[in-house]
DNA sequence: GCACACAGACAGACCTGTCTGTTCTTTGGG
DNA sequence: CCCAAAGAACAGACAGGTCTGTCTGTGTGC
């Protein structure tokens, strides 16, 4: 029933967007509403109608960047896996993809939590739980390969070192931890 | 030849001190001069005097903090040690102890790389050393356990469960990812 | 007297959030 | 088909607060 543009909100998907793109590279606190507005090119009026708060806009973000992080993801695991790369490796490799990734700045949920600096904020307890979803996703991988019993013994500590691997990629500004997350895990696997 | 107070400045280490628990707690954006100056009961002008920029302030925050944390860090090694741990145990014991102390918010380094969002800022350039300066801890420890050989092959794993075990102790709010560190750590070095 | 630090006003920029108009598009009645 | 009504979003002024950084006095200990 309806037509040529918008069917929830052309202006809303703009704005979360850029904030996304905004609050991703420079952070949820250096990045004023004036500048999300100026480059999403919309009102104010238009942003506080659909996010009420800036608390709120910032919830909405991490909703999306979950999705658009699980889509990219997805997409280059699915390549490696395409390429005959077995599941862990591909997971792996698909996270030196996104460590190579133009603009790489970390997780955006670990760095807006760290931003935020309370753990009660809606989107810090939206970062948390995004965290168990992508470790049961690691856990599948591990399951496919490896059996349901092996998974359970090791994918705690392989999440550890995916999660160590994205903060030392960012502050050492290379994509290498990948690989040695990678090595360690499948050592993991066999001892 | 000086006599009974300060040495070198009395009220530059009241900022600093007061800095520290303050970014710590609440990050650098969010904490204002004013705050700073408030809380640790000096002038304006003290504080500029000393630090010509609130950047500079943050440099020389992050480089107290690296004191502070390791003192903090060896003290504990210490007490696990004398209580007949082994080295890499005593390690992430006192991960652990750290995890579990009040207040506890994650690395102070990790959380201002994210906040600065600036890989070229003195304290982001600072923070990245810092990182390199306490693997190589690590290394020491497995080194005095294990030997060089072991040391070098299994330490930069290591080093990414530990960074891991940080982040994921922040986000879950628990003390736990130490022990997994820890048996995973372990499990490398037997395999 | 002199150096140091406290106290607080001040400037100029920027922040979030509110408000008033204007323009454009869609829709529906005659 | 036409025109009016209504909704959505653009544009930008505005208020009230906070930010960094500067400046002027006042007090206090050597």
């Amino acid at each position: 029933m309806s037509k040529t543009s918008n069917s929830k909100s052309d202006a809303r998907q703009r704005i979360v967007e850029t904030a996304e793109r905004l609050f991703y590279a420079d952070g949820v606190r250096a990045v004023g509403i004036d500048r999300v507005i100026a480059e999403a090119g919309v009102a104010k009026m238009t942003l506080y109608k659909h996010f009420p708060s800036k608390d709120e806009l910032i919830l909405a973000v991490v909703k999306y960047r979950e999705e658009k992080f699980d889509a990219m993801f997805a997409k280059w695991m699915e390549r490696h896996r395409k390429s005959g790369l077995a599941p862990l490796a591909s997971f792996f490799a698909a996270l030196k993809d996104w460590f190579k990734s133009p603009g790489f700045r970390g997780c955006m949920f670990i760095n807006t939590c760290a931003e935020l600096a309370d753990a009660d904020h809606p989107a810090s307890k939206f970062s948390a739980e995004h965290k168990e979803r992508f470790h049961e996703l690691l856990k599948q991988v591990v399951q496919e390969e490896q059996g349901d019993k092996v998974a359970t013994k090791v994918t705690p500590a392989i999440a550890l070192l995916v999660e160590g691997a994205i903060v030392s990629a960012v502050m050492r500004q290379s994509p290498k931890p990948a690989d040695v997350a990678r090595d360690a895990a499948l050592s993991l696997i066999a001892g």
